[in-house]
Parts: C-alpha cells; sequence; structure tokens
DNA sequence: AACTACATTATAATTGTTCTAAACTGTTGA
DNA sequence: TCAACAGTTTAGAACAATTATAATGTAGTT
C-alpha cells in the first residue's frame, strides 16, 4: 500500500499541483496488486464507489490525460469508440475479451518478441502493440 | 478494372441489393490498383470528387458496413476516436504515420510470424492484429 | 496575507456514429 | 407487365465520448 507522500513527492517531481482530486485519483489508480486497465467510465465509477465527496468528470479526462503525458498510464488501441487506459507502462500487448470487453496482459513469455524487417524511411517507430481479440467459441466472428 | 456486371454479381451473391449508390461506393473502393486505407470520411470525399449526384453520409455506413460483414472490408484498430477500414481484407499489420494518419500495409517479410504461446481458456482467438506506430525523428513520443 | 499560476467545475460545444421514419427502388411472381 | 413487398436511401434527430469554455477555487511563493 502507497503511502499517500509518496503520490505527493510524485505528483511534484512531474510538475503537478497535488491537488486532492490527483491524489485521490492515484490512490484509486496506483494502491492496487494488479494492473488496471480501465475507461474513464470505469475510473468515475470506481471514484465514485470509494469516495463520499465527487469529482468532476472533466478532471477526470484532464488528470487521466496528464498522467498518461507523465507517463504514468499507457492508452491502448482498441477498435472501439471509447480509450482505454492501463497502469502498466511497461511494453507488453494484450489479449481483448471480445465477450466482456476486459483487456487481458500478455506476459514476456506469452508471445514471442516482436520482430520488424522493415523501416519506413524517415520515420522512427514509436510503439509497437499486437492486440490478440478473443471470444467464446460459440460467437460469431468481428 | 473491374466491370460493373461483376459488381453486380457480387452484390447479389451476398444478398445485397446492386443499387446505384452501392455500385459507385464498389467502384471508389475495388476500382483501384491498391489498397485503400479510409475512414469514413475519406470515403465520403473519394465518392464526392469523383461524382455528380451526392450518396447520403448514412448510406456511406451503412454500406461500409454491410461491405464489412459480407468480409469485403477490413476495420483497423487504431487508437484514435475514429475507424479506420482497408479493402485488404487478408491477414495482415500495420505501420501508422502519426504525421499524416496514414496506414500502410506490413507484407509477410516485414515482420515475423506472431507466435502465441498462451491461451485464454473457454476463449477462441478472433483476430491478431499488430500496429507499428511511427513518426518522424523529431516528433514528441504518443 | 496577497498574488499568481495552475486546477477544478458545470456546462456547452464538438465529433463520430447510430437511429428514425418517411420516401424510394429493386425484385418477384401473378 | 406491373402491383406488392421487402430492402434501401435519406435528412435530420439522437446519442455517446470527448474536448472546450470560462468562472471559481486553491496551492505555492513572496
Ligand atoms: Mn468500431
Ligand atoms: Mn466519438
Ligand atoms: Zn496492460
Ligand atoms: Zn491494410
Amino acid at each position: 500500500m502507497i503511502k499517500n507522500t509518496e503520490f505527493i513527492d510524485k505528483l511534484r517531481l512531474s510538475g503537478l499541483r497535488p491537488t486532492k482530486q490527483r491524489l485521490k485519483i492515484c490512490e484509486v489508480l496506483f494502491n492496487r496488486e494488479k494492473t488496471f486497465h480501465f475507461t474513464i467510465n470505469d475510473l468515475a465509477k470506481s471514484i465514485s464507489e470509494q469516495l463520499n465527496e465527487k469529482i468532476s468528470l472533466a478532471t477526470v479526462y484532464n488528470t487521466v490525460h496528464a498522467f498518461k503525458d507523465k507517463g504514468y498510464l499507457k492508452e491502448i488501441s482498441i477498435n472501439s469508440d471509447k480509450s482505454y487506459f492501463d497502469t502498466n507502462i511497461s511494453n507488453h500487448h494484450h489479449f481483448f475479451d471480445e465477450d466482456t470487453n476486459q483487456l487481458i496482459d500478455c506476459h514476456e513469455d506469452d508471445i514471442e518478441k516482436i520482430n520488424i524487417k522493415r523501416n519506413i524511411t524517415g520515420k522512427k517507430i514509436k510503439s509497437v502493440e499486437v492486440l490478440i481479440k478473443v471470444a467464446s467459441d460459440n460467437q460469431n466472428q468481428n
């Protein structure tokens, strides 16, 4: 369990003021055993469940974007009209369960290292993401 | 250059009526040398450029979804708030140029075959997609 | 304490997409 | 051939996710 002062230091070091709202969001995001894959709505729900006072939706968006910009969150590309975020900021890939809309981390051993043999002239690789969509056997494709 | 009657047959075989609008969209989508990666907006623009009479945006959406359902188009997952489609329906991966927002096909030899060594119990793999984001060297990450 | 820049908030605006329901058209078979 | 019907198109409304706005609040500095 991470102490509040650690969050305060981390925020200050990033040039973000440690406000009440940001600290609460830190708790919800980072005070957990396992990786949290979430949409803004998931996060807002987690917040309101664990909190008496409320945080404005705009602040949730602002904070998630600030944390992403500072590298404390990753955004995951899923074919959907909503964004997913990830507290696991290491390079890793995902399974996406189409039945439950849940992301599952791929671990080092789950997938062989991606070896890209071509490069685009004048361009640098910014990220490589593998998304493996899964669903129950008795599910219609796509 | 594909003849109009071929499109008519293809549509009829799929249980889709060969309407004026669908045939025009077929022309724009499939009467080209190279793969077309597009957003609905790109397609609507291409249509209005090549056409005197106009096609309703709702029809463009309807048709693209119908074609996707019939397997004539693929939808590509990009971290963005808009959907991308692909006339290349083979299994393949993509580079995404963040400077221009253009997709580039990965060919067979560009990337080693993805080898997934883990499976999710009770779930079947529906798709495996690799997205390699690229940008100019002097670009800020993500 | 006062100042200032940064942050929060409610709410409006924007954007991509889907829905609706009325008008239209391709197909069928009497 | 043509009426009937199901499928299709359409404009515009509705919707959902996200971003912008601008007023109010607050953390950090002096
Ligand atoms: Mn989609
Ligand atoms: Mn959207
Ligand atoms: Zn993850
Ligand atoms: Zn492609």
